[in-house]
RNA sequence: GUGGGCGUAGCUCAGCUGGUAGAGCACCCGGUUGUGGUCCGGGAUGUCGCGGGUUCGAGUCCCGUCGCUCACCCCA
């Protein structure tokens, strides 16, 4: 820890081998689910004009009050590294017209995020996050498809602690009248300026308080679920009926509230109970307002967040691996300067034909390259030194099998040769057609047979 | 913005009432000439976060400072 050492930013996180396989592997699944269930993949910019989010998010929300990372460019433009995900999608939904095709549009995307908070546990400056936006289609059905994919995310992951919370926040109608009597009820409460202030902006704050005089004061509050008008109640019906049906469990959890203004009828939010004060390991909702808001048509949507570093996290705490660590067909382990140069170009051919392979860098003793291979969790290690060059005959010793094992032995082509196979090999992936030489079919064939 | 905890080898940490640093893991080498996992032996690494003070002497006490961490507010 030198004096002149740069440390990343204060409450970033990064993901270095081996949890960054990990990260990953979680990406590649939630992608290969959210397409199966017809959402198709949308990248967007990492920062847009602050007017989008706060008009998006909505001024009364902590974010943009206080959580924003905001920035002028060159041209004097007001930027902010985007802090969710939804705004930016309506924008670009509104801006490429995709709501003028088929509907519901339904896109997913994945990356990271910025809000300036104080980090702890499971809450970073810059977080990851993978969302879902299903745009244009206001029944019932598509809340149930949404909160069922982010269900079976969790449980392809492996995940078994979580649980699902829900509630309806109405439509604006029943919003207005619920909001008037809680507004009434907070005003005979003694409370700080600090939540004064913030139930001002939004009364629905203050059940989410986790001070416990402050709860025991929200006790007897006005519930929200019971100003819901007809329309909000029959479809919030009709989600659970769903969810009911397709045994996914859930509990009404009346006195959830969601950070960001946009949010209407159906809301929820999964949590895992493992992870400390930051629970919440992903949430969505439906925001019927939003597109309107942001200039485009009346079109109603719905959408999650789910948290990826929380998620980590969670796989942690319930110590799940979905990396699988035999990573390698093939460890080779040179011993002198000539197979060195000869691994570099076997391993070389072996790659391109779709074996994976790696090489013994840097260690000087047999011993440090076998280790070395078995670290790397190979199925096979292959010792090339002074004997194996001269015979032409490689031995594939198999590292998975304990005890006794006797290697398997395959002949291999010299120096030039390998060469020619490269050259021919590189023709091959350019025309698509099999030019390989007889050695290259010979060798590649002899070492497949082997793995398989 | 507020409050608590912690900063000692790459990692996890020990170091009682002050006497110039240790363990485990990891890493490297070796255990008869060229074969991993277990076992045994050996080895390298730290300005004890930084600055100042008290003291003959400070990782150990005091002050400051920076950083990390957990929690509040809030949220993924």
């Amino acid at each position: 820890m030198g004096k002149d050492q740069i440390n990343a930013p204060k409450g970033v996180i990064e993901y270095v081998p081996p949890s960054s396989s990990h990260f990953e592997e979680v990406v590649t699944l939630l992608s290969i689910l959210a397409k199966q269930f017809g959402y198709q993949p949308i990248v967007l910019p990492i920062f847009e004009e602050t007017n989008l989010f706060q008009r998006g998010v909505g001024e009364s929300t902590d974010v943009v009050q206080k959580e924003m990372y905001t920035f002028e460019d060159r041209g004097g433009r007001s930027l902010t590294l985007r802090p969710e995900g939804t705004a930016g999608v309506m924008r670009s939904v509104i801006e490429n017209n995709l709501d003028r095709g088929q509907l519901p549009v339904k896109v997913f995307y994945t990356g990271p995020f910025f809000r300036a908070e104080r980090p702890q546990k499971g809450r970073y400056r810059q977080f990851h996050q993978f969302g879902v936006e299903a745009i244009g289609y206001e029944d019932p059905e598509i809340d149930f498809e949404v909160i069922a994919l982010a269900n079976s995310a969790y449980q392809k992951l492996g995940l078994k602690q979580f649980t699902l919370q829900l509630t309806s926040l109405g439509d604006s109608q029943s919003r207005a009248a619920h909001r008037a009597e809680l507004v009434k009820y907070i005003s005979k409460l003694e409370l700080d300026d600090e939540t004064l202030q913030r139930a001002k902006l939004n009364p629905l704050r203050l059940f989410d308080d986790k001070r416990t005089e402050i709860q025991e004061m929200m006790k007897n509050a006005p519930i929200l679920l019971d100003y819901l008008n007809q329309d909000s109640i029959n479809h919030f019906e009709i989600v659970k009926k769903l969810l009911n049906s397709s045994s996914i469990e859930f509990e009404i959890n009346p006195r959830m509230v969601r950070g960001l203004d946009y949010y209407t009828k159906t809301t929820f939010e999964f949590v895992h109970p493992l992870l400390g004060a930051q629970s919440g390991i992903g949430g969505g909702g439906r925001y019927d307002g939003l597109m309107s808001e942001l200039g485009g048509q009346e079109l109603s949507g719905i959408g999650f967040g789910l948290g990826l570093d929380r998620i980590l996290l969670a796989l942690e705490a319930e110590k799940i691996s979905i990396v699988d660590n035999s990573q390698l067909d093939i460890f080779l382990v040179p011993i002198n300067q000539e197979a060195k140069e000869f691994s570099a170009l076997l391993a070389q051919v072996l790659r391109i034909h779709g074996l994976k392979v790696d090489i013994a860098y840097g260690n000087r003793s047999l011993k440090g390259g076998m280790k070395a291979a078995d670290k790397q969790g190979a199925k096979y290690s292959c010792v090339i030194g002074e004997d194996e060059l001269a015979s032409r005959q490689l031995s594939l010793k198999n590292m998975m099998n304990e005890g006794v094992n006797v290697p398997s032995t395959i002949s291999i082509p010299n120096l030039s040769q390998l060469e020619k196979i490269i050259a021919s090999s590189n023709a091959v992936s350019q025309k698509g057609s099999n030019n390989l030489s007889n050695e290259g079919i010979e060798l590649v064939h002899q070492i497949k047979k082997l793995l398989s």
